[in-house]
DNA sequence: CATCCTTTGAAGATG
DNA sequence: CATCTTCAAAGGATG
């Protein structure tokens, strides 16, 4: 998603595990890393090459491959400085974030961090630039001291008033609650070195830009309590998909009005202002939003020309309402995994050069399970708030609305998978996008983050505070196994390596987990001789580790 | 043009 | 209660 950021989805991340192996010297770091990601781009490159089709394309592809590498340095160095500030905001955090006593009540009210990195230093590259629109610098606001600091500069952004006035809007990776798509930053979008703000003239310092002039996504609402512009307004999406996608035009009064405390109703506001004036025809950012999640039955995400029913036009408080026809699709709300996929997806394609989305989900797949138990944790709980708010918004929607509207997906096979199942499938499902994990998959970051986690009380971020769910949520994360290989590896058992994932340290009650690592990424990491940034890796993880020890572990075969 | 493919997770449906 | 299905995103591939 867009969130993110490139940078920012390492925030999540990658750029965590570059923390902790600052220590050890960025510049080599940094060169390792290129040196890896060349690596990795090779075997994806032949992985591709493999199967079968591109002989042409490889040529190309290695064109594009640089393409992507060197903006990769850039955006490290962005991101390194990012994580500088996002590790401090997290110590600050600590648990803060999630702990916070408004927790419960999901605080829906989220202010920008503070923290941007590429407004500390230089430009940033395109690419950067491309994964950072997607960061919604929205945190919660912790009602009490967490964030002090990073908020504490303006107290204004409580009242939503005005933004705060932020050094550099760093997305917090729940940001995605609000805005998650957006895939790039139109042009006209500022340098983001210059960075959106704008010198306030009385104060000299920088503001948010006006929405009207950076992004039209949220219209300014005057007077209301959405009135603000968000302070990352300027990250928006320009293209317009929004989490779920809205229908241009649609939606005058998006959200209907729920009964919703200030915290939520300042998410809304800002995320789709009940004053979000009529937007410009055509413009498909703009107008107001609706939640995302609505979409017109005719159109079903770009947004196209449809209308809304009038219903909802008007101020429908209630959610969508049925009216008989036309009732709006209402997207289910995205799940942590869908979420993250959101937020990586740029970069995935961006780093890989892989286009095929198929292919690039697979990759996010074993990132995901590469993810730190607390990287995952921030997914989940952000996918918390995103089905908490969709309930709220449409209060009586079920899942079960949208059974049928998909085409149906024929799985019959499913079942039984007898070897034939698998020949009867299209050998595309046989086939294995990327039979190699390999930079793309980049296990490298989350096991940094994974390393530095533990240390952290952020641990318990798994936020044990989230009033529902939260057991079984953070369960998940923790007892990831992986599923069952039948569809990509069914052709043979791939040994796993499990490592205990358990936070001996710090959290004695937390079990075991074991974090199966794909035998690809094995082979990768640690079978062959490792780049001296996966030795940096692997140095972290037996440091973390050392008294839990790896075990070798074959997988069920099923 | 409609579906498939692919991923994980949530929720509904089914047994 | 356990298991199975659908759908959420995304975009190239396929029929």
């Amino acid at each position: 998603m867009p969130q993110l950021n490139g940078g920012g989805g390492d925030d999540l991340g990658a750029n965590d595990e570059m923390i902790s192996f600052k220590d050890e010297g960025e510049q080599e770091e940094k060169i390792s890393e290129n040196v890896s990601a060349e690596r990795d781009l090779d075997d994806v490159k032949s992985s591709l090459v493999n199967e079968s089709e591109n002989n042409s394309s490889s040529s190309d592809s290695e064109q594009a491959e640089r393409r992507p590498l060197l903006t990769r340095a850039d955006t490290e160095s962005y991101e390194k400085t990012r994580d500088y500030f996002h590790e401090a905001l997290r110590r600050q955090q600590d648990g803060g974030f999630f702990k916070s006593p408004h927790y419960p009540g999901y605080p829906f009210l989220m202010i920008p961090d503070l923290t941007n990195p590429y407004l500390s230093n230089g430009s940033l590259s395109p690419s950067a630039r491309t994964y950072l629109q997607m960061k919604w610098p929205l945190l919660d606001v912790p009602g009490s001291a967490g964030l002090k600091d990073s908020r504490s500069p303006t107290p204004g952004h409580l009242s939503n008033k005005v933004p705060v006035v932020q050094h550099a809007p760093h997305v917090h990776p729940l940001t995605p609650l609000i805005t998650y798509s957006n895939e790039h930053f139109s042009p006209g979008t500022p340098p983001s070195h210059l960075s959106p703000e704008i010198l306030d003239p009385k104060t000299g310092i920088p503001r948010t830009p006006h929405p009207s002039e950076l992004s039209p996504y949220y219209p300014l609402s005057p007077g209301a309590v959405g009135s603000i512009a968000h302070p990352l307004s300027w990250f928006m999406p320009q293209q317009g998909q929004h989490m779920y996608s809205i229908p241009p035009g649609g939606f005058r009064h998006p959200y209907p009005a729920l009964a919703m405390n200030a915290s939520m109703s300042s998410l809304v506001s800002s995320r789709f202002s009940p004053h979000m004036v009529t937007p410009p025809p055509h413009s498909l950012h703009q107008t107001g939003i609706p939640h995302p999640a609505i979409v017109s039955p005719a159109i079903k995400q770009e947004p196209g020309g449809e209308h809304i029913s009038p219903s909802m036009h008007a101020k429908s408080p209630v959610p969508p309402k049925k009216e008989e026809d036309k009732k709006p699709h209402i997207k289910k709300p995205l799940n942590a995994f869908m979420l993250y996929m959101k937020e990586m997806r740029a970069k995935v394609v961006a780093e890989c050069t892989l286009k095929e989305s198929a292919a690039i989900n697979q990759i996010l797949g074993r990132r995901w399970h590469s993810l730190s138990r607390e990287e995952q944790a921030k997914y989940y709980e952000l996918a918390r708030k995103e089905r908490q708010l969709h309930s709220q918004l449409y209060p009586g929607w079920s899942a079960r609305d949208n059974y049928g509207k998909r085409k149906k997906r024929k799985r019959e096979n499913k079942p039984d998978s007898k070897p034939e199942d698998f020949s009867i499938r299209s050998k595309k499902q046989c086939v294995q996008y990327l039979p190699s994990e390999k930079m793309c998959d980049s296990p490298a970051s989350s096991h940094g983050s994974m390393l530095d986690s533990p240390a952290t009380p952020s641990a318990a971020l798994a936020s044990p505070a989230a009033p529902a769910a939260t057991h079984s949520e953070q369960a998940q994360p923790l007892s990831l196994t992986t599923k069952p290989e039948g569809r990509m590896h069914h052709h043979f058992s791939l040994p796993t390596i499990s490592i205990p994932i358990g936070t001996s340290g710090s959290q004695p009650s937390t079990p075991i987990l074991t974090r199966p690592i794909p035998f690809t990424s094995l082979h990768h990491s640690m079978l062959s001789p490792p780049s001296p940034f996966h030795q940096a890796a692997l140095h972290s993880h037996h440091a973390l580790f050392q008294s839990q020890p790896l075990s070798l572990v074959t997988k069920p075969t099923e």
